[in-house]
DNA sequence: TCTGGAAGTTACAGATCGGTAACACCCTAG
DNA sequence: CTAGGGTGTTACCGATCTGTAACTTCCAGA
């Protein structure tokens, strides 16, 4: 997992798993490709063999980890089957997680705000997967029998994403100490409605 | 305004204004100082003749836009001299502008996501920029009559942030437009408690 | 055992980065 | 008029960046 070891598998599958964490901690502007391919245990020629740019490895990653934030949601479903409420507690739960100490935020969010040409490939795929991501918690909450649910569905993501991003600047111990407070209280007080 | 035009004024000022709306629109590691002192209408050594490196810059300009932010609760003041709550309102008012459109959300949160380096001389500015706002709107709230003052401002501070953020990630037609809705049910929800 | 493709290696191109040295210029205070 | 500080100009340093060329090595499948 760090950054110089590197189990034995296939080189395009160590350069994406390097480049996510790499991109993650560093940020995507602070990695160049030759420390991601030494990471990886391998080369620049083979990077630029199945990736036809830095950007397009950018965009890979990106979509990885929303993959992988998919399956989370697998999860839920598997602790709680049916039971929709349940999930939206788990769904606060596993936000909150991501709270931790030194977290360095939501990938693609930093993506954004790093990627700032308004023309940049990645910005597209942010988009869509941002809004995908958007409109499962919305149907969560509505299957939660939640009738404002999109605006539930809403600001629990904007007190999400800004306690991400809070926490890169004021650490911890600051307003997104708060966050499962906040969005518990604010789910109890949309079912009361 | 534009990149290359310049009013006569010292070479400090226009390079720290430049650099500000620089920075702002094109992200800190998307800007280098060629560019920032070609846009000032001056040179790189004129540049460093006044700050002694980019990060100094950086945090000079950060300083500066946070006394630009400062100088907004003035108004509040000045608009509703000693009625606090309107006051608030007035925040929330004043947020909902920073989210139109285009908008690349606030530069002291930007500036934490690129410079990833933990140990950034800028961090610690940010930090304490960061603090103090906070400070700020917890006084408001408090002083509003608001009982749990800390938690609605910590709040109405990650909402915003996210908002900022999201627009970024999703455009302004995203979660972020129903900011100020969320915002006044949350004062709203705060005061009849 | 042979072979073909994937992977590794080295070197390089061309650009940009932050930062500095040396020197010419201009404008204002004395 | 003169001296000096702020400014402009040019050239440069060493490092790093994305991306490519040419060549060698390795290994698995037929």
């Amino acid at each position: 997992m760090a950054d110089g070891v590197v189990e034995r598998s296939r080189p395009r599958d160590r350069i994406l798993e390097t480049a996510q964490d790499m991109f993650h901690r560093h940020g995507i502007k602070g990695v160049g490709v030759d420390a991601i391919t030494e990471a990886a245990g391998t080369n620049k020629m083979t990077l630029y063999r199945h990736f036809e740019s830095k950007d397009e490895l950018i965009i890979e990653c990106l979509r990885a980890t929303a993959a992988k934030a998919s399956r989370i949601w697998d999860e839920f479903e598997a602790q709680h089957p049916g039971d929709k409420l349940a999930q939206l507690h788990a769904w606060v739960h596993k936000a909150s997680e991501l709270l931790s100490a030194d977290s360095r935020g939501c990938d693609m969010a930093n993506a954004a705000v790093e990627l700032s040409e308004s023309d940049h490939p990645a910005r597209r795929v942010i988009k869509e997967l941002k809004e995908a991501q958007r409109e499962k918690l919305v149907a969560l909450c509505r299957d939660a029998g939640i009738g404002q649910a999109e605006l539930l569905a809403d600001t629990l993501s904007l007190l999400l994403e800004g306690a991400r991003v809070s926490m890169q600047s004021v650490g911890a111990e600051g307003p997104s100490a708060q966050f499962v407070r906040m969005a518990e209280s604010l789910i109890a007080s949309f079912r009361a409605r």
